[in-house]
DNA sequence: AGCACGCCGACT
DNA sequence: GTCGGCGTGCTC
């Protein structure tokens, strides 16, 4: 007897075939098995969908006769169906998002499973199974052992005990690492099968991170136990990893925002690390936010999740006011941070000293004002490191002419080109077109064109200009009578960008060789350095009073995360320094930070945000449109929503959802191709999501009709990050 | 999305 | 006379 199978492929919502697939079988094989099914004149993988699921919206379902399926061609039985709750978590996001469940679920597969065939498959299982270890010795972690501060042991406590979700609301340096892997080190020895997941935002990050849970986990639960999920990892060792965990033989999953989707059969705890990053929103094919999925896959597995940051995201923060006010999250505070313990107690853990620098008051034009010179220079004599912070790389983010003001826009983007001066190109960070630096004016012929502004690698320059004077402490020597200049350093995407360049930069800061780093916002996410005892931020006005009503919010983050930066050696805690050149010193953002006080800040966000009915007020979704001109763009967007206004009216809706005009996109053209948005808007996230899932269909068909001609593509971000 | 079929311009 | 441009159409 034959059996009709759906089976979920690749496809993308506005392809027809958004919904599962009908295919024969002579095996009626379980939902969540791997298949390889015909399609057209491909094979492709698939799975095993739910009998039950429904068309994708917009789709209207028609079903196949039986005689013209197509059988399976091969079940890659050596691997175990995905759960339903994976399969709920798939079908979730795809909902929630506004995509196809096959284009999401077959995404969050390991990209080498589809290319392989069965046969493939299976050889690599057996080979995995020759080497797999058997689990660890039963001595306790050893660091285990180590104490715990008293805040610490109270959050574990009430960690365990309560149900969550939690948040982990912890300064840097407040051990909040230490707190995942007692968590995940407790339950892991209660539970013999459980497994946990760590997130974090960035895999710059992941290594250092590996590092610490491999020395603690390994000897007691073998070599297997804690495996990677990034998108830096080669295609066999994604899918060396993912099987691993899938098969519970990995016990810790440690990743980046994809890990989220990763099938843990036993997952009992979820951990998301700096859960404000901005890096855990997907901006490329389905736009979720892997912090959002963390808490649903929780709530649907019954596993702890458990989010941990110094300055939580607004929602977050939100969500965790007391219970007694309709807060959902536990929150855990830690507000000091661990001394080494060598240091004089008073000293141990303080936080550094936030210092505002008047920039109205200090000559015009100056870049490094004359008092935070003077306290770089008393570093360097006294053999500290100095981080100075600017958020824009390149040499001068403009290349000017005073002749005929010919500017260095990009023939390609509505934005200039950035000059780099070490390799003497014109770049364009938006499309990546690169020139070389014309000798003179391309427009007029004056030889004479300037660099406006500064990035990190001017910065760098005009530093060592300013520190030319200056010689290292106890550095006399036969070729440096009068001692060694100041070493400079720079950090940024440019300067790391070749493999193993990070890591040597950091080993040439961290063994004292360098004085001054110099460096983008790379430098503030979580890398610990011990001897920096000051952290200046040159130019962070910009953000103040951005159009992005997050900018505020990414700002101290930003900055209270470079702040932790300064002083972790508890010796020298006490003495570190922030620094803040700014012409708005009263501003209330720089206000709370001198204070470190984020949930001050947060509260008067919080106020203007209600006030203005936006997010954790409201529920937002951005329609993207993309095409050769912006009247297409825009003509697309126009038209869908003149579409959206009747949908509204039948679903009574009308009075819920607000619809904003299109407009262009802020950097409007990139690559030559003309971008526009719309935004939408509810108090009710149900009401938006109805809206959202009825409007899939009008949006399709817009793009059929003549006002979708020429469009390239579209797409719709829930919860949009940066509007 | 892939991958076909299908009809008009510059090359061996 | 062919190679190749990308415009529409189909895939359980």
């Amino acid at each position: 007897m034959s059996h009709r199978l759906p089976v979920l492929v690749q496809t993308p919502v506005y392809s027809q075939l958004a919904g599962p697939l009908s295919y024969r079988s002579e095996l009626c094989l379980a939902a969540g098995t791997l298949v390889r099914v015909p399609l057209g004149k491909r094979e492709l993988l698939g799975v095993v969908w739910d009998a039950q699921a429904e068309a994708a919206p917009g789709v209207t379902e028609q079903e196949i006769a039986a005689e013209k399926l197509r059988p399976i061609a091969a079940v890659l039985d050596g691997i175990a169906p995905l759960s339903a709750t994976w399969r709920q978590l798939l079908t979730f996001t795809a909902h929630y998002y506004q995509r196809s469940v096959g284009e999401v679920a077959l995404a969050a597969l390991p990209p080498q499973l589809r290319d392989l065939s069965s046969v493939q498959v299976a050889r690599l299982l057996k080979r995995q199974a020759k080497i797999r270890p058997s689990g660890g010795s039963d001595h306790p972690a050893p660091a285990d052992a180590l104490a715990l501060t008293p805040e610490q042991t109270s959050v574990i406590a009430r960690f365990e005990t309560e149900a969550g979700p939690f948040l982990l609301f912890g300064a840097t340096g407040s051990g909040k690492t230490e707190v995942y892997l007692r968590s995940v080190s407790r339950l892991l020895s209660s539970d013999v099968t459980a497994q946990a997941m760590v997130m974090v935002p960035e895999i710059n990050l992941t290594p250092q991170l590996e590092e610490r849970f491999r020395a603690r986990f390994n000897p007691l639960f073998g070599e297997q136990a804690v495996v990677s999920l990034h998108s830096g990892m080669s295609p066999a060792q994604r899918l060396k990893s993912w099987l691993a965990a899938h098969s519970g033989a990995a016990r810790i999953v440690l990743g980046t925002r994809m890990a989220v989707f990763a099938s843990l059969p036993r997952l009992k705890l979820i951990i998301v690390d700096e859960e404000h990053d901005p890096s855990y929103k997907s901006q490329e094919g389905a736009r979720y936010s892997a912090r959002d999925l963390a808490l649903y896959r929780g709530r649907l597995e019954g596993a702890k999740v458990l989010l941990g940051s110094a300055t939580p995201s607004l929602e977050t923060w939100y969500h965790s006011r007391p219970r007694s006010q309709g807060g959902r999250y536990l929150r855990l505070e830690m507000p000091s941070r661990v001394g080494s313990g060598t240091g004089p107690a008073a000293l141990a853990g303080a936080l550094p000293l936030v210092r505002r620098v008047d920039m109205n008051h200090q000559p015009k034009k100056c870049v490094i004002s004359p008092p935070l010179l003077e306290a770089i220079g008393q570093r360097v004599a006294r053999g500290e490191q100095s981080l100075v912070f600017l958020n824009r790389r390149g040499y001068a983010p403009v290349l000017y002419c005073a002749d005929c003001e010919w500017k260095s826009e990009c023939p390609h983007c509505s934005a200039y080109r950035v000059f780099h001066k070490i390799d003497r190109t014109l770049r364009c960070h938006h499309c990546g077109y690169t020139e070389r630096v014309p000798r003179a004016c391309p427009a007029c012929g004056n030889p004479d064109i300037a660099a406006l502004g500064r990035g990190t690698e001017r910065l760098e320059e005009h530093l060592a200009d300013l520190l030319a004077g200056l010689r290292r402490p106890g550095s006399v020597s036969e070729q440096w009578p009068e001692g060694e200049p100041v070493r400079i350093a720079r950090i940024d995407a440019d300067s790391t960008r070749l493999k193993g360049q990070l890591e040597s930069q950091l080993a040439r800061v961290h063994s004292g060789e360098v004085d001054v780093l110099v460096g983008t916002q790379m430098i503030a996410k979580g890398h610990d350095f011990r001897r920096i005892t000051l952290v200046a931020a040159i130019n962070p006005d910009s953000a103040l009073f951005s159009s992005d009503f997050r900018a505020p919010e990414r700002l101290f983050g930003l900055l209270m995360q470079a702040t932790g930066r300064a002083g972790r050696d508890a010796d020298m805690g006490g003495e570190s320094e922030m620094w803040l050149q700014t012409f708005h010193p009263k501003h209330p953002l720089f206000e709370a930070l001198k204070r470190h006080d984020y949930p001050a800040f947060a509260e008067g966000q919080l106020k203007e945000r209600a006030q203005a009915g936006m997010p954790p007020f409201s529920f937002q979704a951005l329609v993207r449109s993309e095409a050769r001109t912006q009247e297409v763009a825009q003509g697309f967007l126009l038209a869908a929503s003149a579409g959206a206004v009747a949908l509204l009216e039948a679903q009574q809706l009308t009075e819920h959802i607000t619809l904003y005009p299109a407009v262009p996109m802020s950097v409007q053209r990139v690559a030559d191709v003309e971008r526009a948005q719309m935004l939408i808007e509810s108090p009710s996230r149900t009401a938006l999501q109805r809206f959202l899932a009825a409007w899939q269909g009008t949006l399709q068909a817009t793009r059929q009709q003549p006002e979708g001609r020429g469009l390239i593509r579209w797409a719709i971000d829930v919860d949009p990050m940066a509007i």
